[in-house]
DNA sequence: ATATGAGCCTGTATGC
DNA sequence: TGCATACAGGCTCATA
């Protein structure tokens, strides 16, 4: 399930493909996905070069020629690979992004919960884009941005943290993995976190988000890199999908709850 | 303004 | 074996 990491790894995946080469056009199989796609995109994106990959939060943003953009979300259960023009296709193979190289950058995604958008020049104040909080692992996010936006709020810091207005990228994974790190509860209210909680929160996520960049991401059961192989993050996950199982720190056995529908796995002992 | 729950989807795992 | 059901979850929207 991409998060930002796994978006990250796709991006750098891509990237050696994308730069520099012409869009020969998109193909689009299924329009359906968390929104329609829009049925002329591709008539409008078809001939462009992509002059950049960028990444926004879990958005790819391919820049294109003539003042244009797409932003690719992954959902969570997208991913892209890099295939030759005459690949067959498989199930769930919704768009093609035909190069002049003759390589095809193939977005598949079972669940449709990505999406595909058209801007212009600005893709950052795009609607989807523009209210979305500062890069975790840029120097926009910190202990003191997370002490500020979380005062008087009640909601628990787990959820705070996972709010894309809040900070981008750190979904129910990463989010579990950095709480443990700081010994924070995960359903400690936002707003009864300390400053210097916070300040060693903010450092956690950018290092677990950082680690698993560098392990090329967190295979669980859908993702892939655009090179077919798997992340290898998920040897290193401390609490997540580990209920029942020893805390690596004190021995104790990991807790699960669920905060806002979600699994959340913590230790009792080590996070207050 | 903040917080909560529903809904979008389908593959996989579980229980009967 | 086959069926039904629960679950996974990023994101937005509707509602309280």
């Amino acid at each position: 399930m991409p998060e930002l990491p796994e978006v990250e790894t796709t991006r750098r995946g891509l990237l050696p493909y994308a730069t520099g080469r012409r869009l020969d056009g998109l193909r689009i199989r299924e329009h359906r996905l968390r929104w329609p796609v829009d049925p002329g995109v591709a008539g409008r994106v078809a001939g462009r070069d992509i002059t950049a990959l960028e990444r926004r939060g879990k958005y790819l943003i391919f820049r294109l020629s003539g003042d244009a953009s797409l932003l690719l979300h992954l959902g969570m259960s997208g991913h892209v690979r890099v295939v030759a023009l005459n690949t067959p296709v498989v199930a769930h193979d919704h768009v093609d992004f035909v190069l002049d190289s003759g390589v095809v950058l193939r977005f598949n995604d079972p669940r449709r919960f990505g999406s595909l958008h058209e801007a212009g020049a600005l893709p950052d104040e795009h609607p989807l884009l523009e209210r979305l909080g500062p890069e975790p692992l840029s120097d926009a996010f910190d202990g003191g941005h997370l002490w500020r936006i979380s005062r008087g709020r009640r909601v628990a810091v787990k959820n705070l943290i996972m709010d894309s207005h809040v900070v981008v990228g750190v979904g129910n994974i990463y989010a579990a993995e950095a709480l443990h790190r700081s010994g924070i509860h995960p359903s400690r209210p936002a707003g009864r976190v300390s400053q210097r909680r916070y300040a060693q929160l903010a450092t956690d996520i950018k290092a677990v988000l950082g680690e698993a960049i560098e392990a090329g991401g967190t295979t669980l059961r859908d993702f892939a890199r655009s090179d077919g192989l798997p992340g290898y993050f998920q040897q290193t996950l401390a609490v997540y999908g580990r209920a029942g199982e020893a805390c690596h720190q004190c021995g104790r056995a990991l807790k699960s709850t669920r905060l806002g529908q979600r699994a959340t796995v913590y230790c009792p002992a080590c996070q207050r």
